[in-house]
RNA sequence: GGUCGCUUAGCUCAGCUGGAAGAGCAUCUGCCUUACAAGCAGGGGGUCAUAGGUUCGAGCCCUAUAGCGACCACCA
């Protein structure tokens, strides 16, 4: 028998050692069923999980339930991102010490302590959310077989022409000292000053003005701007700018891109202060004059402010322009400045050589592909186009970090030409190993270099698909998994994660990912307010929740809402599920007790209320499939829930007197009422079990075990046509309320019997009751 | 500035292809009813952001406006 009251925390250990145990969640390849696959986001294995992650994993895990209750083969991996940037700064912010200072080997050491313990912690939380996923085929970002995958998968790029490795502007974190990509960048509001700065006409000593906000750039200078429909200022183009303090003369050009209401409408042009300069340089062939060092500092052969920190220089500068009397205003403004996501530090543009991905000349294959895959909800599908088509940079993927996975690459010590690893020997560490040529192919000459940076993170989480199929291996499932089902993840990722998955799947096999990707929310920490680590507002660990509510109760929070759409952490919704799951337990131990003397058997002479119960269900349940067949496993959650209050509230109060009293009301009417409730209940728990797979296994074992575990069982839609029988019902149910209603407003007990009560029935009424 | 989304009861939110406004919490009233008082029955509470339009009919479709949010861009 059920227990009287159900304890959760016991339960919910006894069940996660039973499915282990009986591997319930293992994928076989040799199943004959269909597969259906899902591409899982791995977490960021970067310090503690908040209840962001727990919301958006448990909507996908509960697709993946359901799917597994379609009869599909789940193919359901667990994967960790140790990769890049986010680990090393938790490594150096516990050792309290910069990468470079601990050294390369070591610290490469640290991070992988560092992530194997937190995924240890990261696995143990997300068992215990009853994740159903198979531990056996997960896998780690930074390992030998994944790192052999995202070397062979860069290799392959290059053979197909999509890879290549050039001297370019790229953006630059003189915080990381690495560069970085367009998708990892956060724009952040500050408060500068805007420094109006005089400039002199070398031809006719005409005083002009420009306006800056970054001064120190000026020993950066190489060319002035002027929009060539500036009336006022046209007649500069063509001339030569002297420039103040550091004693330079660059030219005056025209370029339509300057805004005639910004600053002064003359612009100065530096190599490089932001990504028109880029463009004027590249338009234009000008001069390159790079003045930054790596750590954010003037470069030592700029004359006068070498060696400064660049604030420390703007500072300077500015004091010498107003010495010298150059300076006309100085203006307080707040702008928004490109930062890095990770570290917050202002970015920076360097020139160096780094492996870029083409992304510009196939913009329209990525739009291409991206209308291929089932987008839920559609209208994320806009921000994926909007991103492709605004991109303005190819993918630089090289960054100058020590963690992380490892060009197979070596250079020609004389003349440079790269050596690729051969494909046989991956994975290899290029500081470690030695390439398998004698000599360079082009001179001859026998010493190498090995190339020292690392790939971007999303370089290798792009590969996620690839390390699922084994991309290569001669053991893969690359026949059932190109392409995935499904992809999960957060609306924040659409531009790095999914976009760049687009990218190398359809490099490698032409062809998307995957058939249908799912957009979750995120969690708000209140209404407006967006959980961040930085901020720390995550007021409520996921593991103290789990113990105070359970792990189905806190399923309940994470599967309620739409698809897509943020939500706000709620206690209140906590308690609803709390609610929800009490009630199950306890309609669940009714129905047991009245199930004691059994038998199933083939009937359908079921009284006219039980048939309203069924055809009421059959149709909840059709929109149910409908909603998780589209994905929104909130909305179906919210009909289910809906229906089981009836369920419990209307039909067991009147089944009820049935059940206890054969002698009164006949053992057949009886029976119909047990097969009602036992097949209902069964078919409850089915569908409840995509949300609370504890409480729905412990009452299914107890009540029906015909199979190893529910989570296995399949749903069968019911086919009853019952659609007179739903409609009187309710008119029953309507009558029977009216009685209540009654009782309650004289304020006597609901059990007080009647004794006079007359109805009008509707006709049909009228016709089903005779 | 651009793209997308949101605005429904005091609060948190559902409302599918247009057909008499819904749930939970809160509030008020009553009820120990052989599963459940962590429960049950019932009441009050809404110009569905605003203004137009389409339609026999609009919370839902169209247009505009406002506020909020996410992402992106501008950043001299």
């Amino acid at each position: 028998m059920l227990d009287k009251k159900y304890n959760a925390s016991e339960k919910e250990k006894k069940w996660l050692d039973y499915w282990r145990d009986n591997k319930i969640y293992e994928f076989n390849p040799e199943d004959k069923r269909e597969v259906y696959s899902i591409d899982t986001p791995p977490p960021t294995v970067n310090g503690k999980i908040h209840i962001g992650h727990i919301f958006s994993y448990t909507q996908t895990e509960m697709l993946a339930r359901y799917k597994r209750l379609r009869g599909y083969n789940i193919f359901y991996p667990f994967g960790f991102d140790d990769n890049g940037l986010p680990s090393e700064r938790l490594v150096e912010k516990e050792q309290c010490k910069r990468a470079h200072e601990i050294g390369r080997e070591e610290f490469s050491k640290l991070c992988h302590e560092t992530t194997d313990k937190y995924e240890k912690e990261f696995q143990e939380l997300f068992s215990k959310m009853g994740v159903s996923t198979d531990w056996n085929i997960h896998y780690k970002t930074v390992s030998p077989s994944t790192i052999k995958i995202s070397q062979r998968s860069f290799l392959d790029l290059l053979k197909k022409g999509h890879c290549y490795h050039k001297e370019s502007p790229a953006l630059w974190c003189n915080e990381c000292r690495t560069s970085i990509a367009q998708a990892e960048l956060e724009t952040k509001t500050i408060k500068t000053t805007f420094n109006y700065i005089n400039f002199t006409t070398v031809e006719d000593n005409e005083k002009f003005t420009i306006a800056t906000t970054r001064p120190e750039l000026l020993p950066a200078i190489v060319s002035v701007f002027v929009n060539p429909n500036d009336e006022k200022n046209k007649h500069l183009i063509g001339k030569t700018a002297a420039i103040p303090v550091i004693n330079v003369k660059v030219p005056i050009m025209a370029d339509e891109k300057v805004a005639l209401d910004k600053g002064t409408g003359l612009v100065m042009c530096c190599t490089f202060g932001d990504q028109t300069d880029i463009e004027w340089w590249k338009k234009y062939n000008l001069p390159l004059k790079y003045i930054f060092t790596s750590d954010g500092r003037i470069d030592e052969k700029v004359p006068n402010y070498g060696g400064l920190k660049i604030k420390e220089a703007r500072k300077k500068i500015i004091e010498d322009l107003q010495a010298g009397g150059y300076v006309v205003k100085i203006e307080e403004l707040e702008h928004e400045v490109q930062t890095h996501e990770r570290c917050g530090r202002e970015v920076e543009y360097t020139v160096m050589k780094q492996w870029f991905i083409d992304i510009m000349n196939h913009k329209e294959d990525f739009i291409k592909i991206g209308n291929e895959i089932n987008w839920h909800p559609a209208y994320m599908h806009a921000r994926y186009d909007e991103w492709v088509n605004n991109i303005a940079w190819d993918w630089c993927i090289s960054r100058q970090r020590y963690f992380g996975v490892p060009f197979p690459v070596w250079y020609c010590k004389k003349c440079g030409e790269p050596i690729f690893a051969r494909e046989e020997d991956l994975p290899v560490n290029p500081l470690v190993d030695l390439p398998k040529v004698d000599k360079c192919p082009k001179c001859s000459c026998s010493e190498f270099v090995p190339e020292t940076d690392v790939m971007d993170t999303w370089a290798t989480s792009s590969v996620t698909p690839l390390i699922n199929m084994r991309y290569g291996e001669k053991e893969n499932f690359e026949k059932i998994l190109k392409p995935m089902s499904l992809r999960t993840n957060a609306s924040e990722i659409i531009r790095t994660w999914d976009f760049y998955t687009i990218v190398k799947s359809f490099y490698h096999f032409g062809q998307r990912p995957w058939n249908n990707v799912m957009i979750s929310g995120f969690v708000m920490a209140s209404k407006g307010e967006k959980i961040s680590k930085s901020k720390g507002n995550s007021k409520h660990e996921p593991m103290d929740l789990i113990n105070q509510y359970s792990a189905d109760v806190l399923r309940y929070w994470a599967g309620t809402g739409r698809l897509g759409t943020d939500i706000v952490f709620s206690e209140e919704t906590l308690l609803r599920g709390k609610k929800l799951i009490n009630k199950i337990w306890n309609v669940s131990k009714f129905i047991e007790m009245h199930l004691t003397d059994y038998k199933d058997k083939e009937f359908n002479d079921f009284e006219y209320i039980d048939k309203w119960i069924i055809g009421r269900f059959q149709e909840m349940e059709k929109s149910f499939l409908i909603y998780l067949d589209d994905y929104e496993v909130g909305l179906a959650l919210n009909i289910l829930e809906k229906f089981f209050w009836e369920f419990c509230d209307n039909y067991i109060e009147i089944v009820k007197h049935r059940l206890y009293r054969p002698e009164e009301f006949g053992e057949e009417a009886r029976y119909s009422g047990q097969k009602t409730v036992y097949v209902l209940l069964y078919k409850l728990l089915q569908d409840f079990s995509i949300f609370f797979p504890f409480i729905t296994e412990e009452i299914f074992q107890e009540i029906y075990h015909n199979n190893k575990s529910i989570h296995i069982t399949e749903i069968e839609p019911l086919n009853y046509m019952f659609n007179e029988e739903i409609k009187c019902g309710n008119e029953i149910i309507d009558i029977i309320s009216e009685a209540r209603g009654a009782k309650t407003n004289n304020n006597v007990s609901l059990k007080t019997p009647i004794k006079n009560l007359s109805i009008l029935f509707s006709n049909e009424l009228e016709k089903a009751i005779n």
